[in-house]
DNA sequence: TCATATGAGAACTTTATGAGAACTTTATGA
DNA sequence: TCATAAAGTTCTCATAAAGTTCTCATATGA
């Protein structure tokens, strides 16, 4: 029995078959049918392939019930908004367009997620035990907050200011912090900070 | 058998014709058109390279499975190691326990999204721009950030602590604000905070 | 010479696929 | 309600194809 979600052809043609049943009948295919529109004569065979989709995830079943299938939609992360809050307060509703962009900085195939330790940049909002999501680059920015490698050895997270032609000063957002100067051949940028999540 | 990940010339050959024939055709090839696609005829040796791309954490396997191979991101959404960045910083990596739970953050039908207005809850981490995800709740809880409608009006973050059998403390996490006290009736509890994301 | 990389191919195991019988459950009409 | 037809479920049997493991063999460089 199946264990992964990898279709196999046959699975795949049933799927197909299933989804383009569905959108043209306006209900799910009988076994027979489905049997028929991947062009075998088994009932329990068609039977086989259901099970192992609804295992892998693409449908779900009634048992017993005649047309008892339905095609399982995907979720995406997205966040439901304010509903019966009203408006006006210190907080407001998420947009279509925030939503997208935090979608984005989920699936973004170029950034990772970090969790972060320790305090050094709690200015910055960043504390304790919470994640920052992070975009590679090997350029660093002013403005942002870097994930910096020193030694090929240590990661810390810091703002980074260029000392002079061979020297870079790591800046910790938190007073008790002090800031550091390393020269630039101890120094590896591996990216910089675009978001942050916190879980209680 | 191989210990390290630096591939031989032929595995790297079979190793970019599974990138090539997966981006052409849409799903992995078999271990017979693995071997005709780097020259040899034995899918017993394309095997043992397979084998060996697999331990070099190049690709994963289902075993058995026909077509049982996949090409392993680099970079998936979350990231499951540092690579070469070493341990001991003040980071770590984010194991797939914590995924789900974050994944679960976004999906769970129960809780929905506010942006944050206002540095009231600075303290507790919650800045200005932030977005906090609330689960549904009209009991409050003494550790936890709470969603709160004032006279059906007014939304508003804050800590609860109960006064009197009548009346409510609201408690900001900001030094500059003032704690404030309402008689229970013009207070309704929305939920509280169980996460923060911020986007830079 | 010894370890490694490479290749062929046989022998064996497991998967993917299909047919269809036998049985259980559901739907439906009298 | 109850009988019956239709649909769903489970099962065995079968076969081709694919994956796995193995031995044997050659070449090459340290």
């Amino acid at each position: 029995m199946k264990e992964y979600s990898i279709l196999t052809a046959k699975e795949q043609k049933a799927y197909d078959f299933i989804v383009r049943y569905s959108k043209k009948y306006g209900k799910y295919p009988l076994l027979i049918e489905i049997a028929k529109g991947i062009d075998i004569k088994s009932k329990g065979v068609a039977h086989r392939y259901v099970k192992s989709l609804e295992k892998a995830g693409k449908i779900s079943r009634f048992s017993n019930k005649h047309r008892g299938i339905s095609i399982v939609e995907k979720k995406p992360i997205f966040l439901k908004s304010l509903g019966s809050i009203a408006a006006g307060g210190p907080i407001e509703a998420i947009s279509d367009q925030q939503r997208i962009e935090l979608e984005y900085l989920f699936t973004n195939k170029k950034s990772y997620a970090l969790k972060v330790k320790g305090d050094s940049m709690i200015d910055a909002g960043i504390h304790d035990g919470d994640w920052v999501i992070i975009e590679e680059s090997k350029k660093f920015y002013k403005s942002k907050v870097h994930v910096i490698l020193i030694d090929n050895q240590d990661v810390t997270l810091k703002y980074i200011e260029k000392e002079n032609s061979e020297e870079i000063k790591l800046i910790p957002a938190n007073k008790s912090y002090k800031e550091s100067t390393y020269p630039i051949e101890r120094i590896s940028i591996q990216g910089y900070v675009v978001g942050q999540v916190r879980i209680y």
